[in-house]
DNA sequence: TAAAACAAGTACGTCAGCGTATGGATATTG
DNA sequence: CAATATCCATACGCTGACGTACTTGTTTTA
């Protein structure tokens, strides 16, 4: 019954939190001020006052976005050390474990048909690869044998979550887990 | 400047395929009734009377995807003989190159936040699946690593399609033929 | 504690999109 | 060629969503 926050006041960030759980539920579209406003219990005096305009929301969600998928993966690079074809099972576990990643198909579905979400979404994307390509890369794989295997592990995983969604993460990992094993198989 | 039909009078699929159309360019939010009258140059007069309401036009729509899709890959194992081997890069290559399967993002998109879309969609990834299972079983694996390298291989394939969609289909196609080696190699 | 800054409410105008009703136009068929 | 079935246009009412203008309430801070 206890709210988390004290829900007394909203800010910016309520805001953009908010629309994010909309675009994960319902697509991009259904990112409306007014039903974000219900959903707050706030009116839309609240939002026009926080942002410009709908548009400037979208902005601020897409920036948001990319700011903490950046992070995910730099924190990624520090977090694992050792072994390196253990540090590649253990970004794909950490990838498929980590809750943000879950917005992955809601962001890339606006991004279809939003040049503005479209340029974040391939920066991040770059970002992924260029970190996996060193991994592989660190597993001893000459530069074109990494980039192919690491965009091949990157498609796969994108792919993984399109499909299998209704599945638990537990089973998700322990599939990705087993699989690795063949990305990472010398030529 | 002459039309391809003579476009006198619309039918049914006219609709369907321009609503299609607009599917693949702008989302299914933007199948919207009187955006696709401009497009067929009509007035809606001419939509509701082959249709109910939009929320028909819908079903018609995922249905004909569902047909469309299933026609495909069952003519593709009509298609190919000979070397299992070489029909798996065969069938990748008839995916890529396929017309059809460029609707897959759009449709995906729309499942994720529509039920009756999503059974569909569950729908041909099954048979899709199936039919892969197969192709890897006649290559000589045994069924447990058929269907773990048939899932791979088919992530793989979808999460490619989100990622390069710039790309040419030519680059898309020598990229996958070779990395199609790598899921084909023995354990 | 009064003033300033901050946050949210209220009321309104506008527009796009859905669906209905009804009449007009064009084929098709007897 | 007249009658019927088919197809489309026009006009309307309704709703939800955007954005604006203005007011009201609530914290901070001077």
């Amino acid at each position: 019954m206890s709210e988390k926050q004290k829900t007394k006041r909203l800010t910016r960030l309520s805001w953009i939190k908010c629309a994010f759980d909309t675009l994960y539920e319902d697509g991009i579209e259904q990112v409306r001020v007014e039903r974000l406003a219900k959903k707050l219990k706030v009116t839309k005096g609240s939002f026009y006052w926080h942002f410009k305009d709908r548009s400037e929301l979208l902005e601020a969600l897409i920036e948001y976005w990319n700011e903490e998928m950046t992070k995910t993966v730099l924190q990624n690079a520090e977090m694992f050390h050792g072994d390196p074809q253990k540090r590649i099972v253990s970004t794909l576990t950490y990838i498929v474990s980590n809750e943000r990643t879950k917005y992955d198909p809601a962001v890339r579905a606006w991004a279809n048909h939003d040049p503005k979400a479209k340029k974040y979404v391939e920066k991040v994307d770059k970002l992924r690869l260029t970190f996996l390509i060193a991994l592989f890369s660190d597993a001893g794989f000459d530069p074109e044998e990494s980039e192919i295997r690491a965009r091949m592990l990157y498609y796969y995983v994108l792919g993984e979550a399109y499909v299998t969604r209704k599945e638990s993460r537990a089973v998700r990992l322990r599939r990705i887990e087993n699989k690795a094993r063949i990305f990472i198989a010398p030529s």
